[in-house]
DNA sequence: ATAGATAAAGAACAATGTTCTATAACATAA
DNA sequence: TTATGTTATAGAACATTGTTCTTTATCTAT
């Protein structure tokens, strides 16, 4: 329904600019330009509206994530990282939303698999990294927990303005480089 | 003044039992047996309340990651690390507040002092570890800042319940290593 | 001991999430 | 076409919470 979307991007729009202490439900109903009810009716709650802004982000996470398959899945897994960067920091707010909610928020099944489909995403980077021998150890899920530790570390802090690097897109990619020469097979 | 010091510890309580939302001005008012007023008087708003939780944090996390000097520099950054990870998993919700809320919160001068002094205590490590030639690269700012983002960002998912490791403990020890790693001088 | 200042308690106000109620729109069936 | 049951909407109303105001108590200094 149109409304529906409407209210999600009112939302949205209302996020990026003012933050979340910002996004009451009388704002985003008035930029959609309805009633405060119309947020309750479809999506339950405000919380209800946020989870729909999560299951939002993930959907475009999982496409800034999206690559074309390369000649090497090591160089594929660093691209897809730099889509994931790119992502957080075009949309700061929401990307702080969908990572630093997700501890308060209490998500229905569906937004939960949806986040962890976008994970899936990276497991199977990595174990194709691994299978070309470009990436060492024994369990995808083990590595590609650590790599999406290290990336959301540093887009998190970049976010929130607490990074003390010149260049910050660079030192984002000599992070990912350390962490991927560390878990490069020893020979 | 002791009614200050019942604030924060009122706060600090009903923090990691209740979490953020659940944290009002009456009900810490209350468990410290105040008026809300004591509250204003002292704080002069919530968010004043939160900034000397947000100090109060760092003042411990700067205690958690001291550790007495060590035969390897390196080995003394490990354990400062470890202990980092440490006061993130004993207070979860202080450390949410710390890092997620810096980018609304407007902090005082004094209180991003404080934080950024913890950080100069990891510069001082890693530069430390590229003096004893345990690790490469120029600009210790810059390799700390690194270390730091890798392992905020391991603490954070491992609060927000994000993480798929079996030995979570482990994997932040196996993405840390996997990191200094990369960093050490080639050879 | 008293005057001034300080602090506290409780009421009151404003904003916001949520619910209630009455009305309007709409689909469906005879 | 019309009547009816359902759904959606608008606007008012309510509860909670951050904040302020007013009055009262307490404390300090001379």
């Amino acid at each position: 329904m149109a409304v529906t979307d409407s209210l999600i991007d009112a939302a949205l729009a209302i996020l990026e600019e003012t933050g979340l202490p910002g996004l009451t439900v009388r704002d985003v109903a008035a930029r959609a330009g309805v009633a405060p009810m119309g947020v309750y009716s479809r999506f339950g709650s405000k919380d209800g509206l946020l989870e729909a802004l999560f299951m939002y982000g993930f959907a475009s996470l999982q496409a800034a994530i999206e690559t074309p398959p390369t000649a090497s899945p090591l160089t594929r897994l660093r691209t897809g990282c730099q889509g994931y960067r790119r992502f957080a920091i075009h949309n700061p707010q929401l990307y702080h939303l969908m990572f630093e909610q997700m501890l308060l928020l209490d998500l229905s099944p569906e937004a939960k698999d949806l986040a962890q489909r976008s994970f899936g995403t990276l497991v199977e980077r990595v174990h194709a990294a691994m299978t070309s021998s470009e990436l060492a150890g024994t369990s995808s899920t083990e590595v590609a927990q650590q790599v999406w530790s290290a990336m959301h570390g540093a887009v998190s802090l970049e976010i929130a303005g607490v990074h003390f690097a010149t260049d910050r897109a660079q030192s984002f990619t000599a992070m990912l480089d350390a962490l991927l020469i560390g878990m490069a097979p020893r020979r």
